[in-house]
RNA sequence: GCCGGGAUGGCGGAACUGGCAGACGCGCCGGACUCAAAAUCCGGUGCCCGCAAGGGCGUGGGGGUUCGACUCCCCCUCCCGGCACCA
């Protein structure tokens, strides 16, 4: 009996990963073979350790798509890199004494290990590292390709400074105005950046969300709006009248341009210096442009937050009026955003509200709320919502929302304005003060300017023989066998760009190259429009906006170029919980730290990758202490048990066990079956897989019972192959077991079709019909699934329970929805 | 403040297009096996009243639509996420 198979995971396991790789079983087709193709795609890991339990989860859960769309017979595409570059292997390195390049390559050898000890269904060939100079080489051709458009350009910018490290930080790596890794102030510093105009591509970004509507989240298409920030309004010039410069400000409310009472430019602004020398202010400005350059990054809000300012001693001259109004420089108007001078509309504007206060300038009301009149003098808010325009010339009455377009067509007309939009979003900061990562493939020439490195140059190798110890400069700027180079188009003597790129840079294509390495391209135009866009995309959502909005961008301008034939990059995507224990995201110093290979040593892969799956959704967190391992195995060891046993019972001819008269065990068995093959196939194309999981536990339920009542034969048969090929995509190893070896097949279980259904068999014969007398359950009657509706109503009112809920009152009225269900309403309820 | 998403037993979560709320599992309780434990197996388990049969209540709160609402509409509370002196 079943007694002499032993479940023994890590037995069966590390064999059927060997025979898989050796049988070539997930590896995608590139030829056509009639199969539609799928691409299935997972973010690829960082290689900062070995693979942890984030990754147990994302890649459980890409696993089950992937081979789940094999199974439906369909050409799957699942491959796997590592994003490999990046800062953490330059910390490791100064940590240790090693290089970042060995610390990197053990740590992917690592995790490359526990992901095929995972089981994981990995076209392996497909392989690919950022951090080889046969991928950089193409990063660097991806950024000459932005540079000869005028997409990559460099600037002076502020940048995220972090004085006790010595080096630049992105946005992301400041935590509430602190360097996340030593917890020091950050600053402000002025450098020479490089970017990449992702400005340019804000509306499309945004556009081209509408065909992502229904296979991306909401939470991930707000968190891009959000960020890329788009505001509509006008631009509205106003001309200095001591000087006759012109300045220009971005409004949302050019509704309010009667309001006006005062002006306000930036300290960063470029005309502020040379107003500030000759209105007498120039000690005063540069004491606060000084402060607010050494203020921290988290100190500056609080300057910003006040309402301080400096008058100018000139004035702005309002274009609707001719009013001319005094100006002050002050820091709550911020430099990056609009054009880094606002109009002030106190009586509209909360924050120029303020500033009118505490500076005694005049509020004008020009806007009046619906409610009606609103006094100056008892104003303690402005008011910035719409209302009737006032005080207003020509568009006194207007309701506020009409005014908008009539104003800037007023402005239109005279030259003084027009419509414009204004974002958030700023052009992607790609260089970095840093060793381990592309080197950007630019030389400077002194006469020639900015030079691209030739194609036939690259890859620009990074040097090994680098001291990356944090000093305030690039790295690579100590390597003179580097830097010093002659310029590609003039031959005399110029410099190499030091500074590396973004990590985000080398990963916003990588989806590319998996489709087929080339060695002269950086992926094949026939590939990629064979596999791409990606089918399913699965990943974290921390990458919303940074790795997402990159792709997508990079994509767009691929496409610009006749490169790619489609403008988004992922078709659907999945953002999969987080991991976290007890609550709280496993971390080292609150010791809650869970590591999946000792777990999968444990209970298996195949329990593991079932736990993480059937702990909930697959968007939602896991917290590892309200699952059980346990209870994944003892639910496998149950299915292992039921198939070797229903294999060796119904070898022959069994008989049909009876239990009850009308009642055939073996034919129940067959029409659930028949209903879960029906109802798990929808929750997998759902990607419900917790309850995909819950029916094959009732199934194995089902056929352990129908064992129990001695059904032999076919039936239990069919029980057991349906179980096993359904399980396959949550537990491949024991599926693949089960398949070959009990059931006797002769190639992998993923070869095989997945099931599908006699649609009669999978409707009940039974149905349970439901008798409710003014809306409440009173008895429940089985008939058979095809009782019309006069034998429905009959049955109910021949009920003896609902004759007692009726109690003697009459019958209003009763609907029908035959064969499920019968409401009685009586007269007291209607 | 603006935008997006949520709230169902002790816990994770089910419930198709408005039709049996709580599937499945965890935990817990009881039992079997065992010298004992682990493992395994069987039974019970929303709350309240009741020996029971049975009854009442119940999907964050309040209203509405409907024969019927976890599901649709309005208002509110709380939680999570994004953006935020963004002009």
């Amino acid at each position: 009996m079943a007694t002499k198979h032993i479940y023994d995971p890590g037995k069966i396991e590390p064999a059927w990963q060997d025979a898989w790789v050796a049988e070539g079983v997930f590896k995608a087709v590139e030829a056509e073979d009639g199969r539609p193709r799928f691409y299935n795609l997972q973010m690829f890991p960082y290689p900062s350790g070995d693979m942890h339990m984030g990754h147990a989860e994302a890649f459980g859960i890409s696993e089950a798509i992937g081979l789940y769309h094999r199974m439906k017979g369909e050409n799957v595409l699942n491959p796997i890199g590592w994003d490999a570059f990046g800062l953490p292997a330059e910390n490791a390195a100064i940590k240790r004494g090693v290089h970042p390049k060995e610390w990197t390559y053990a740590n992917i050898a690592q995790q490359r290990s526990t992901l095929r000890r995972y089981g994981c269904a990995f076209d392996w060939d497909r392989q690919l590292n950022t951090c080889d100079p046969d991928y950089y080489r193409w990063t660097q051709w991806i950024f000459l390709q932005l540079f000869d458009r005028g997409l990559a350009y460099r600037k002076n910018a502020p940048a995220n400074w972090c004085p006790k490290d010595q080096t630049v930080l992105a946005n992301e790596q400041v935590i509430a105005g602190r360097c996340e890794r030593c917890g020091t102030l950050v600053i402000r510093k002025d450098l020479t950046q490089w970017f990449f105009k992702i400005t340019d591509y804000a509306d499309r970004l945004l556009d081209d969300m509408a065909l992502l509507e229904d296979t991306w989240t909401d939470r991930v298409l707000n968190q891009q709006r959000n960020w890329i920030g788009r505001s509509e309004g006008a631009e509205v010039t106003f001309r200095i009248q001591e000087t006759g410069d012109e300045v220009t400000v971005f409004t949302t409310r050019p509704d309010t341009l009667w309001g006006v009472t005062f002006f306000v430019f930036a300290p960063e602004h470029a005309l502020v210096a040379g107003f500030a020398e000759g209105g007498g202010v120039k000690s005063e400005v540069d004491e606060l442009l000084d402060r607010l350059q050494r203020s921290p990054v988290a100190q500056r809000g609080e300057e910003e937050a006040s309402r301080e300012g400096i008058p100018l001693g000139v004035h702005a001259v309002n274009p609707v009026n001719g009013e001319a109004v005094p100006c002050f420089v002050a820091p709550y108007v911020l430099m990056e955003y609009g054009t880094g001078a606002v109009m002030g509309v106190p009586a509209h504007d909360q924050r120029d509200f303020e500033f009118a206060r505490a500076h005694d300038l005049p509020i004008r009301v020009v806007i009046q709320p619906p409610g009606g009149g609103r006094e100056t003098g008892e104003m303690t808010e402005s008011y910035d919502h719409e209302g009737v325009m006032v005080n207003s010339g020509p568009l006194d009455g207007t309701p506020s929302p009409d005014g908008i377009p009539a104003v800037i067509e007023w402005l239109a007309e005279r030259g003084a304005g027009r419509a414009a939009v204004s974002y958030r979003l700023r052009d992607w900061l790609i260089s970095r003060q840093r060793y381990w990562g592309a080197p950007i493939p630019i030389i400077h020439c002194p006469s020639c300017g900015e030079v691209g490195v030739p194609e036939e140059d690259l890859p620009v190798l990074l040097p090994e023989d680098v001291d990356f110890s944090p000093q305030g400069e690039s790295p690579l700027a100590s390597n003179e066998a580097f830097v010093n180079v002659s310029c590609p188009k003039c031959g005399g003597p110029a410099k190499r760009e030091t500074d590396t790129m973004d990590t985000f840079v080398d990963s916003s294509w990588y989806f590319l190259r998996f489709t087929g390495k080339m060695e002269d391209r950086a992926f094949s135009t026939d590939e990629v429009a064979k596999w791409m866009p990606v089918t399913q995309y699965t990943g974290g959502i921390e990458h919303a906006i940074l790795h997402l909005l990159y792709s997508r961008f990079v994509i767009k301008v691929l496409y610009d170029m006749g490169l790619v034939a489609f403008v988004e990059p992922f078709t659907r995507l999945l953002n999969q919980g987080m991991v976290i224990n007890e609550g709280a995201a496993l971390s080292k110093s609150k010791g809650n730290v869970v590591e999946p290979l000792p777990l999968i040593e444990r209970w298996g892969a195949d329990s593991i990758r079932t736990t993480m799956l059937f702990s909930g959704p697959a968007e939602d967190d896991v917290d590892w202490a309200t699952v059980s391992a346990q209870g994944a195995h003892k639910w496998l060891s149950r299915v292992w048990r039921s198939v070797w046993e229903a294999v060796e019972t119904s070898t022959g001819p069994g008989a049909r066990a009876e239990t009850s008269p009308g009642h055939d065990v073996a034919a129940d068995l067959q029409r659930f079956v028949h209903r879960t093959r029906k109802l798990v196939t929808a929750d997998m194309d759902r990607h419900r897989f917790n309850v995909a999981i819950s029916k094959l536990m009732m199934l194995t339920n089902e056929l352990v019972r129908a064992l129990d009542a001695g059904a032999g034969d076919r039936e239990v048969r069919e029980a057991a192959e349906t179980l096993t090929q359904m399980i396959a995509p949550f537990a491949p190893h024991m599926a693949e077991e089960l398949w070959r070896r009990a059931l006797g097949n002769e190639t992998s279980v993923f070869r095989s079709t997945w099931p599908t259904w006699n649609e009669s068999l999978a409707q009940s014969d039974e149905v349970v019909l439901i008798v409710q007398v003014d809306g409440k359950v009173r008895d429940r009657i089985a008939v058979p699934s095809d009782t019309g509706e006069d034998r429905c109503r009959e049955l109910a009112l021949e009920s003896e329970r609902v004759a007692a809920s009726i109690d003697g009152r009459s019958v209003d009225r009763v609907i029908v929805r035959a064969p499920k269900l019968v409401n009685i309403v009586t007269m007291r309820s209607a």
